[in-house]
DNA sequence: CCAAAAGTGTTAAGCCTACACCCATGT
DNA sequence: ACATGGGTGTAGGCTTAACACTTTTGG
């Protein structure tokens, strides 16, 4: 199990100077449905940890920059556009015993996207977060997740984020859900619309509205361009 | 300057399955000396970037945390004992050609210090943050450190970390210069004085005073045990 | 007309800010 | 006594939270 300096060549360094490591990306990848909020996971085909769940991820290539490889991992395994979803890094895991195979370095991203229509691979599937307990995925991967749903939950606080989990047309009400969702509590409807009304930078009006079968037809929004910057709280 | 799979035999795995990385911690190690919030650089003695300001830091041992890692780099510049400091993740930079020697992926980590007492090492030295421009330090190091400066200001903001960078015992005027010197600006110092007392956990009375040569002797005050833990605003 | 959901008004409580003011010490 | 920094009081403005109320649809 023990690992030794490797024999790679290369200007300036000499080979011995360093241990070689794996590195990889592993991806928390969020979405809501109301009222639940969900993360993808692969079942593990092959040993160790053969088939329990675990995030999906992979290795970075050797001239492939980190976020590169975990837009592309995201884009296999939802089919989503990078552009539609929000990627963050969210950390690096490294204990040495973290893969019993090898040293392996895994840094962690966080996406956050709107709940895909239909093709989901057969792979990889939406799971509720409550539903998982402290141990129930693979290597350190309860632990990459309980990171990412704490991100999800205060970013929201402070950003206008939550967007990011709505289609591109979505109503206040949908919004709302989303909040409640990921927070796991209920928001009063008026305080809510009023809040992000008055938060610039939040949501543009379409014009347009949508009627959900019964009551009142709720007004569209789009998401402002100036999402990812900085604004507002919406508590 | 290309890298390709080396060989590597572990159970489980096909050694050519993954390109081999190096990886590195670097540190952003922040203390106050008011009016300025200080950063410990290194000169670096050879090629490349030979003579140019850089972030201490160092690679991973084969066996050993990352955390770790970044614990003995801390100690080994500044001699700060690891229980006296805050010390937490960053973020992780592998871009392909950051280090143009090789594939390097560096785990940066932040340390808030007290203003260590006389023994600096020669290799390393305080400098100001703010006379620092964004391309004065080598590598991407310039990008790493406007990270670290940007989470010490935010999190001065929703936790008590402040008292990282004072002493054992301080003054409240003491905490003030402090938040003074992080986020460039003057505060209130009785609306300062009141929301720090307001605050559960973040200090406790010593019940001694201090006096600092004019004016009426200020009381003195410890972190709170429950310090890294989750606590108000102090805005 | 009635139920339901969207959206607006209103009011009281709490928080923040500015600044007046008192306290305790060194010179 | 007086200057200096530590610390408390207080009033006005702003934000929040709770909930009453109006609007607009489907049945």
């Amino acid at each position: 199990m023990l690992l030794h300096s490797v024999a790679v060549s290369i200007d300036g360094y000499n080979p011995n100077d360093y241990p070689p490591f794996a590195v990889t990306v592993d991806l928390v990848v969020l979405t809501v449905r109301p009222p639940n909020l969900k993360v993808l996971l692969t079942q593990r085909g092959e040993s160790p940890a053969k088939g329990s769940w675990a995030l999906p991820g992979g290795f970075v290539g050797s001239e492939q920059d980190l976020i590169d490889a975990a837009q592309s991992k995201l884009t296999d395994k939802t089919g989503i556009q990078v552009a539609e979803a929000h990627l963050e890094q969210l950390g690096t895991f490294g204990a040495p015993k973290r893969d019993p195979r090898m040293r392996i370095v895994s840094v962690a991203y966080l996406a956050l996207v709107a709940d895909p229509p239909e093709p989901e691979l057969d792979e990889a599937s939406w799971h509720r977060v409550d539903g998982l307990s402290d141990r129930s995925l693979a290597f350190d991967h309860s632990e990459i997740l309980a990171k990412g749903v704490e991100r999800a939950r205060s970013k929201l606080e402070y950003t206008t984020l939550a967007t990011s989990f709505c289609g591109a047309e979505f109503t206040v009400a949908e919004l709302r859900s989303v909040y409640e969702a990921v927070w796991g509590t209920e928001l009063d409807a008026a305080n809510f619309h009023r809040k992000v009304m008055a938060t610039d930078g939040f949501v543009e009006a379409t014009g347009r509205t949508e009627s959900a079968g019964r009551g009142r037809p709720a007004r569209t929004y789009v998401a402002s361009d100036a999402r990812d910057l900085h604004p507002p709280i919406v508590r």
